[in-house]
DNA sequence: ATGGTGGCCCGGCCA
């Protein structure tokens, strides 16, 4: 089973690109973020005619994720499953194919004295209760999508520039790992002990050729999933070329 | 170099 997680930053400019990309790389599911868009504007049609099912949490033109499956797509719940709902659409879960997939859109944070960053910490910390209140870590689960947290410094490609920041905060990564202690593993990484590799490039600058990237985009599954990875990699193909999303899909392959 | 680009939808906000 191939499974891939993509920021496609706006449905409505990138569907051409996700269907070409669909067409390539034949993921059986699919989890995506920011998709810009309301429910009722979410192609479902177009996605359907390539053989997936699809569902979709969105508010209009900020956030929105969706999960496309061709391996079943059950069992749905949008927003967070306990505690507070969150205002913005930034998870939903479905299970497909046996997995108990989750496709996320952790909040950017903007700036360690921003109320936006105490939000990120709290999304980090109602997440580990979302998926410990639908699952157990002997399940196979699986958590995709922008986290917008670079889990060590390896994942920077300059980690000086980055002191004082969000994506690598101690804060941060520490909420991350409470997820990773509960029993997820970032299944690229094991893959690829020491690879200086990247998922996202900032728009600006020639960001995305001189190499300035991050990685914040992760899949991670519980132990049984981990188990069943062969290969993981970073499309960095898909941020090349004509309007691409300043994020790069990221695949896993499973036994 | 505190800039730059690209998405929202048409004036700034968000990333």
């Amino acid at each position: 089973m191939r499974i891939a997680t993509w920021n496609v930053n706006s449905l409505k400019v990138r569907l051409p690109r996700i269907e070409e990309w669909l067409g390539d790389m034949q993921p059986d599911v699919l989890c995506m973020q920011e998709t810009k868009v309301s429910d009722d504007a979410f192609p479902a049609l177009t996605f359907m005619s390539m053989g997936y099912e699809s569902v979709h949490h969105g508010q209009g033109q900020w956030n929105g994720v969706a999960i496309l499956s061709k391996v079943g797509l059950d069992d749905v719940v949008s927003n967070f499953a306990v505690g507070e709902p969150d205002t913005d659409a930034r998870i939903i879960t479905a299970t497909c194919g046996g997995l108990r997939v989750s496709s996320v859109y952790v909040p950017n944070g903007r700036s360690l004295e921003d109320a936006h960053y105490q939000y990120k910490l709290r999304w980090m910390a109602q997440l580990r209760s979302h998926v410990a209140a639908l699952s157990s870590p002997t399940d196979a689960v699986v958590v995709a999508g922008d986290f917008n947290i670079c889990p060590a410094d390896i994942d920077v490609y300059d980690p000086a520039k980055f002191v004082g920041a969000t994506h690598t905060s101690e804060p941060e990564r520490a909420a991350l790992a409470e997820l990773l202690d509960w029993g997820m593993i970032d299944l690229f990484r094991t893959q690829h002990d020491d690879a200086k590799l990247y998922s996202w490039w900032d728009y600006r600058a020639g960001d995305f050729h001189q190499g300035r990237g991050l990685r914040i985009d992760l899949v991670l599954g519980t132990k049984s999933v981990a188990d069943r990875c062969t290969w993981s990699v970073i499309d960095r193909n898909a941020r090349k070329g004509q309007l691409p999303s300043d994020h790069a899909p990221v695949i896993v392959e499973l036994d």
